[in-house]
DNA sequence: ATTTAATCGGACAAAAATATCCGAATAAAT
DNA sequence: ATTTATTCGGATATTTTTGTCCGATTAAAT
């Protein structure tokens, strides 16, 4: 569904979020040991995640990456997936046809342009706020 | 969503089943033309398939791929999507965890567990026969 | 029998995704 | 000023996926 940078991604911001809601930075090793994944390539994500002002960053010491209390509340899970693994999943051919659409369809169109947008529904209507809460309650789990 | 194989997979198989429903074999030049897609690497495709006895082969002139009338009715595309690609597209966690459950879940569980199923759903109700019929119809279309 | 046209199977190649390494830049603490 | 702890950026390495090549096998047509 997803690639790997993007599931890190999530996780990642996710787990951003929860700190920042305590007024906590979190360093790249911190996060990368919280989310169980590999250091370098999560850091390679992390300065995706800058670029697209989904999260911020100082450097130095006591240095590390937060996210604004605003941001938590309006950012959905389909924002992180769109900043990393672009809109394919959501508007791309099942099949992989580039030219499919309503009138070239595809055998299998309608049944995924259904999929695809309950997809970005729920996606759409996830935002990063809720799941960093039920990360602190216990109620949820990023690594393993 | 799915690998390219499984694209170019399910794509062949609904041509395939096209075919012998006027009794036509197709041979592999004939189906990577008509589903626009790599000979060499169709090839390994449909070898997988017909190990999975999702099709089957005769070699010789003469030769080709071909379906059972029985099989197009009764295989859904999840059938193919299983054959190749597993079902870890059904059941694997979105964020990429282990041993995410209803007992241990990550932040998106219940939410995925709502997407997975419905895709699972649309996948299994419907059949290679009918998007077969599409095809010759005109209606769908399974290159560009 | 030979030719021809097809699938099968193994080795190989290229491209993309995933992951690592290391030095530079930065900024706080000492 | 120096040390220390951090992010940033570029180069490189590994793994997986995608794709190619070619000879072996098969069977119908000639």
């Amino acid at each position: 569904m997803f690639s790997k940078a993007c599931e890190y991604a999530i996780r990642a911001t996710i787990y951003i979020a929860r700190q920042s809601m305590e007024g906590l930075r979190a360093s790249l090793t911190d996060i990368s040991h919280e989310i169980d994944s590999p250091v370098a390539f999560t850091s390679k994500i992390l300065q995706q995640l800058v670029k697209a002002e989904i999260i911020y960053s100082t450097r130095g010491q006591t240095g590390g990456f937060y996210m604004e209390a605003a941001k938590m509340d309006h950012l959905s899970v389909a924002g992180i997936v769109t900043a990393i693994d672009g809109d394919a999943v959501y508007t791309e051919c099942g099949l992989g046809l580039k030219e499919c659409s309503g009138s070239i369809p595809c055998p299998v169109h309608d049944k995924f342009v259904e999929i695809r947008n309950s997809l970005k529904r729920v996606l759409e209507s996830t935002n990063v706020a809720s799941l960093a809460k039920g990360l602190k309650n216990g109620d949820t789990c990023l690594k393993r």
